[in-house]
DNA sequence: CGACACTCCTGATGGC
DNA sequence: TGCCATCAGGAGTGTC
């Protein structure tokens, strides 16, 4: 399922297909893909215009154009793909630039969207209003995930995908950041020190540096723009490795269910939180 | 406001 | 072999 080191990847391999081109053709086969904006007027809108720049925030792929942004989100199982056959299974947007490439979004889920502003600095909030600091800039580190968890009963992974505290962790690059940092998953956030909040803000990015390094990861569907597979997931250190052994200590990984997301974690390296000493005041 | 259940969707998986 | 029921999961919505 695309995290930021997917939607990176996707944006970076897009980018000298896209950036320039005119949007020739577009083409929505699923009206749920834009829901709540209609089909003719997303198509209208988009046909024509120049696209000058692909950027990436969070998970979200931002397209800027000469008049107003597309924002599409790929959620669990969608790929965007250049130059493929044209009875590809799953297509739910086609999308043809001047030059004759033709971009299919394909989604079997059907969870992606995409939704076009044409005011860019509506876009921009609507970014704003879902999205905290981004991972791998000078906005995230130690102070700022301390700050954002210290308050915060809920379990450190469920902090970790929670978007406004740290924008495009999912549940793959939470379950190895909390691996780096040596903190069990299920530990309160106002339970973790600033020293703990300093290496899990590094395991993050470290975490998130290796994907893009590597491709991504594919689970499931996720691939690269010319249908090529990631391979992280073959450099997983915990994530998906329930019974394996540990890569630091052997032990093996204990795989359970954490803010109802399946957790990967070992038990040994990353030790259970005790129980507090009262129950909560309320 | 925080926490959490529910919803969307469909291929994969497991039980019998 | 076939037919269900269940699961996975990002993010939006609704409830308390």
């Amino acid at each position: 399922m695309p995290e930021l080191p997917e939607v990176e990847t996707i944006t970076r391999q897009l980018r000298p297909h896209l950036e320039g081109r005119i949007v020739e053709g577009l083409e929505i086969l699923d009206p749920r893909w834009c829901d709540p904006d209609d089909v003719a007027g997303t198509e209208a809108a988009l046909v024509g215009r120049r696209i000058l720049a692909l950027q990436r925030r969070g998970k979200h792929l931002v397209w800027r154009t000469d008049a107003g942004t597309l924002l599409l989100h790929l959620r669990m199982t969608g790929t965007l793909l250049v130059g493929a056959a044209d009875d590809v299974p799953y297509q739910r947007v086609v999308l043809t630039l001047d030059d004759g490439t033709v971009v299919r979004f394909c989604d079997p889920r059907r969870f992606g969207t995409g939704r076009f502003f044409a005011d860019d600095a509506a876009a921009a909030a609507y970014l704003d209003d879902r999205l905290g600091p981004e991972p791998l800039g000078d906005a995230f580190d130690g102070a700022a995930l301390h700050a954002a968890v210290r308050t915060r009963r809920s379990p450190i992974k469920a902090l970790l995908l929670d978007q406004l505290v740290v924008a495009g962790v999912g549940n793959i690059y939470a379950d190895e950041a909390l691996f780096f940092a040596r903190v069990h998953p299920q530990r309160p956030g106002d339970r973790l020190t600033r020293s703990q909040c300093a290496l899990l803000a590094e395991g993050v990015r470290v975490s998130l540096e290796h994907g893009i390094a590597s491709g991504g990861a594919t689970i499931d569907d996720f691939r690269h723009v010319d249908g090529v597979e990631g391979w992280f997931q073959n450099d997983f250190a915990v994530h998906r490795r329930a019974g394996l052994p540990c890569p630091a200590c052997g032990a093996p990984v204990i795989k359970r269910v954490v803010a109802g997301r399946g957790t990967y974690s070992c038990d040994r390296c990353q030790p259970r939180p005790r129980a507090r000493r009262r129950p909560a005041a309320g």
